[in-house]
DNA sequence: GTGAATGAAAA
DNA sequence: TTTTCATTCAC
């Protein structure tokens, strides 16, 4: 408001009011402790208290922390949206679909596997905007997709009732029965659609999934009787329960 | 998500 | 050689 004329003393000025370092851990692990149980393994730290602690002072907690479960331990940044910490055995964090990530350069943060990707959360990690993914292209329909297409209708009206899987039935035979010439048409056709996504698309490049990843399309045959691949990514959640 | 046909492209 | 997927939409 108003500016006195008063003149602090030169030369002798000291933040007094600012705990030191030291201060701060211990009455952070002062309060930090009371979680502490025999079965405590993972220790949960408020952000704010986190950020107000130095390296020293995280070395302290850690330390702390580490002769009351006898094990190493690492900190994790919470990453699925609370402003907390997590401390402790990195076993702890790999429970139940959990996930640490790292990113070059920073702390490493845990968070649960969900429909957001690793790359999503490390870049809301790092207040960081990643560009949009870029929808995905349609494979080129083929000549006989495209007869299909042409007749589906057509047959639809003439035969109420008719299913899908009935007209696929109708035009696979009328197609085979096509001749060459009108074969030929439609796969011009698809030579066109197709050259034309390549050069609206120059980087575009047929992508099939793995031996299905999710939505395997059962196709059985002699060889696909083998045991299907498991995913096995270990991950892992801030559980005490061991 | 699956099925039912055909065929291109990838693994 | 085997698998996915592009089209369609009832189931």
């Amino acid at each position: 408001m108003n500016h006195q004329a008063t003149v602090p003393p030169l030369g002798t000025f000291q933040p007094q009011d600012q705990p030191s370092m030291e201060a701060i851990a211990s009455s952070a692990w002062a309060m930090l402790e009371t979680q502490v149980t025999p079965f405590t393994e993972v220790m949960t730290i408020p952000g704010e208290i986190f950020r107000a602690l130095d390296a020293g002072g995280k070395k302290f907690i850690a330390r702390n922390f580490m002769s009351y479960i006898g094990k190493n331990v690492l900190y994790c940044r919470d990453g699925t949206g609370t402003d907390r910490y997590f401390l402790g055995n990195p076993r702890n964090f790999l429970r139940g679909g959990g996930v640490i990530v790292t990113v070059k350069g920073t702390e490493p943060f845990w968070m649960i596997r969900s429909n957001t990707t690793i790359l999503e959360a490390a870049a809301a990690h790092l207040g960081v905007n990643v560009a949009p993914k870029e929808k995905k292209i349609p494979r080129p329909p083929n000549a006989y997709i495209l007869y299909r297409k042409e007749r589906h209708n057509l047959v639809r009206d003439a035969h109420p009732g008719i299913t899908n899987n009935e007209i696929s039935q109708v035009l696979g035979a009328a197609w085979n029965a096509e001749s060459r010439e009108v074969r030929q048409k439609y796969k011009e056709m698809s030579d066109k659609i197709k050259k034309a996504l390549y050069e609206q698309h120059p980087d575009y490049q047929y992508r099939p999934r793995k031996p299905s990843e999710k939505k395997r399309r059962g196709r059985r045959t002699a060889s696909t009787d083998e045991e299907i691949e498991h995913d096995s990514d270990e991950v892992a959640q801030p559980s005490s329960a061991d």
